[in-house]
DNA sequence: CGTCTCGTTGAGAGTTTTCAATGTAAGTGG
DNA sequence: CCACTTACATTGAAAACTCTCAACGAGACG
């Protein structure tokens, strides 16, 4: 369980056999199935949940019920409602399982207390989050510039293996667009090849 | 110049007096006048751009000359492409000062060192992006979920004096929509008063 | 077999954009 | 100081895009 982890860890920094025999300590690692939940909007986000198989999901609800997934996230990617962790504030976010998935979690006091005891796990959390905001950034771009048809040949494009995975109602919510529209759009570039 | 750069600092860390006299010399002051660029699409981004004075944008164009706008910075926010200075890609984004600006720019290999020689930089950052990615969902989530008048009320909420500072124009781009809509948003607002 | 989930299709409605015209304020050079 | 240009905001009408609602079909699963 924790080899995806640390095949994770090494691809951003350098682990030395001292760091992998005291990471394990700080996590606690959970297996969810299909549809359970591991944050409720309105609880309390305590822990990065880090994904070591399986897919999840989180996505906020608005006023009509309806879902708008901020982060799909499988092997080697981490899941967690970050604002609530982070500022300690009420989840706005609900995390769910897509599939059934194994995680590996830490508590915010472990965080801290990892940032600490091993202190390449600053750097990698640093390049981490630099990283993510690059992706973030990229989505925002497509998000403001692109029509519904380039949002998603960008997505298939960029996440091929997800594309296929997971329903494509989901995709739809991904990219702010409906189900219908996904469907049209398919149809178009079938015709048009 | 600095007292800026250490006020935004010591929000997030605790910085010593050998810390304040250590930072300095890692970065580069630079004053641009409005319309000035700090960096031009196609270039390496080779600094991060801490704004100490001024309003900067920088934004993406489209195929057909549009303007996205990805970020706009003032005071005690940094401006880059990061993508381009992380992976060392040429930038697909343009910077450029909306009013003249003060600015303390650092090289990626002056990074690179500031975060090994003044270890509380590595936390710094670290906590940085882990805002700003806080940050970046907030807006990922309404840029996909809100209509027009919901995501222009959602950032007059948020940042009341930039509203003012920058032109409508910039605001509408930031938000991925026209200028004409946010015009016709405005009226609308009034007259629901 | 019945149920549930997911995808497709059509028609109409709603939102936002595009294009074009006009007005206004600010900035520049003579 | 005035004339001229430029940048920005407003408005209208038509077009484009995406959503909503409703119906139907296919496959998975118990």
């Amino acid at each position: 369980m924790f080899d995806i982890l640390f095949k994770h860890l090494q691809k951003k920094v350098e682990l030395t056999a001292r760091d992998r025999e005291h990471i394990p300590a700080f996590f606690e690692p959970k297996k969810i199935r299909r549809r359970q939940f591991l944050l409720n909007e309105g609880d309390y986000c305590r822990k990065l949940n880090f994904v070591s198989k399986g897919i999840i999901k989180s996505y906020a609800l608005d006023e009509k019920g309806q879902e708008h997934i901020s982060l799909l996230a499988w092997e080697g990617w981490w899941a967690s409602d970050f604002s609530s962790f982070i500022c300690e504030e009420k989840a706005k976010l609900s995390i769910e399982a897509i599939e059934d998935s194994e995680l590996l979690l830490i508590s915010k006091i472990n965080y801290e207390k990892l940032l600490i005891e091993v202190p390449i796990m600053e750097r990698y959390f640093r390049i981490l989050y630099q990283n993510s905001l690059v992706t973030k950034d990229r989505r925002l771009l497509s998000s403001n510039a692109y029509n519904a048809e380039e949002k998603y040949i960008e997505f298939i494009e960029m996440y091929p293996s997800i594309a296929q995975r997971v329903p494509q109602t989901l995709i739809a919510s991904y990219l702010g667009l409906t189900p219908e529209t996904i469907s049209r759009i398919k149809k178009n570039i079938n015709r048009e090849d």
